[in-house]
DNA sequence: TAGTGGTCTAGACCACGAA
DNA sequence: TCGTGGTCTAGACCACTAT
């Protein structure tokens, strides 16, 4: 039989360790952690437990793993950067960092797929699939960041609140959406600014501009919303960590 | 005893999944692929295994596992595309969708690294560090399309033959260094052409660029390269996959 | 040689989706 | 309800690092 022998799932232990690597619980001045074993008795979980957790981490870029000498915590760069990797909402990224993201300017509208100023990356949708446009204008520290373009499958997200404009709608969707939220697919681009982004961002004409496209799916499979995010060319910087295998 | 029972690792799995799926030796045209219990006696492997190869496999967005329906087959998205998540080398991926990246011009030096043009992104290197200053314009089918500026640190790559300039770097390196290459941070930010790319891309000036940087490190924490690739923006789309649970 | 992380085996229960 | 993938247990051997 087996048993629940901790209290801990994966995901509680991602938690736990970013919070105690935060807070210095674990680890020493050169950031080397305990041992897996150490680590094992500390949090009573399975050596397959704790690697997953870590695995985790690692992907994150927290920490990494060298074999024969221990797990190393990673220094962070921050300053205007996202974590593309990083999970959960824009805002509580930034949030991390001592910054604020707030939305000033939202607006939603339902609409047709051939109305939409963009399809998603893969796939085009029936013209006269319903959907809701939402443009929102974000700014960061009260300067503007971000102009974002997103559209949702009004068949699968029938309702979506004037308040959730406002906060993450990334949370809202992964609250209230029927289904279990499964995956992205991203594209970055390098772009000219439009007459309207320059305006936003105050920048001269033919400045560039930093796209995000994305795709989000359903856990299923089924395509839920796609969108376009306008980033000022000059706060912008999207982190990433690859692990070499 | 523990018997190793198959003769695939995990590694080997995930080339071979990746090559019968492209051959379609594996899955039905729905794209749907066989059950896990399948695929476990297919390979001769454990579900441990297996699932290890899937997890990189869908971290790649080659495919995606859906509890309670199976696994999916997911369409790649190509033209002018490089996954960010995926090369090791360049030039191989390109390959792969039928394109050639071709290196017209390399240079290498040995500087100092007070005299490099950039710094690492994670901290900075003494002014007397020995490094290589290597540069190189590189093609696809015969169009410019990146320049690339790398600093590798002399004290653990004492040797790049020239030849290696115009093949492979990364493959170079993995084959040649004492130590395992371990994991990369990558930085993306869109910039303004310098006069001199201006030149290479033949854009008009205040253009944008498509930048990456990013740090090498050996497996053991170590730096071992430091770059910055400059992409013409009208030819590049970074993919990202990435998992929303 | 001891200690560390990397990999693999074998089997169990859990949760979701489709029939 | 049954089959699928998701998670977890427990333990073994392998490979790299430092001593």
């Amino acid at each position: 039989m087996v048993r629940r022998a901790s209290s801990l799932t994966v995901r509680e232990l991602v938690e736990q360790l970013i919070d105690d690597i935060r807070a210095g619980v674990v680890g020493d001045q050169e950031k080397k952690l305990p041992t897996e074993l150490s680590l094992m008795q500390r949090y009573q979980v399975t050596r397959y437990t704790l690697r997953q957790a870590l695995a985790q981490l690692s992907n994150l870029g927290y920490l990494y793993q060298a074999q024969g000498r221990g797990i190393f915590v990673r220094p962070q760069v921050e300053e205007y950067g996202m974590a593309l990797q990083d999970w959960g909402g824009l805002a509580a990224a930034f949030q991390r960092q001592g910054k604020q993201l707030t939305t000033k300017t939202a607006t939603i509208t339902p609409i047709l797929a051939g109305q939409a100023q963009f399809q998603p990356l893969k796939g085009l949708l029936e013209p006269t699939t319903p959907l809701w446009s939402v443009h929102r204008q974000r700014y960061l520290d009260g300067q503007p960041y971000l102009d974002e373009r997103s559209y949702y499958l009004r068949d699968f997200v029938p309702k979506i609140p004037p308040e959730a404009l406002f906060g993450s709608l990334f949370k809202f969707m992964q609250a209230q959406v029927p289904q279990a939220l499964g995956f992205q697919d991203k594209v970055l681009t390098a772009t000219i600014v439009t007459p309207e982004l320059e305006k936003f961002f105050q920048l001269p004409i033919g400045s560039p501009v930093l796209t995000i496209s994305d795709d989000s799916y359903f856990n299923s499979g089924q395509l839920i919303a796609f969108s376009s995010l306008n980033c000022d060319f000059r706060k912008t910087q999207l982190f990433l960590f690859k692990k070499l295998s």
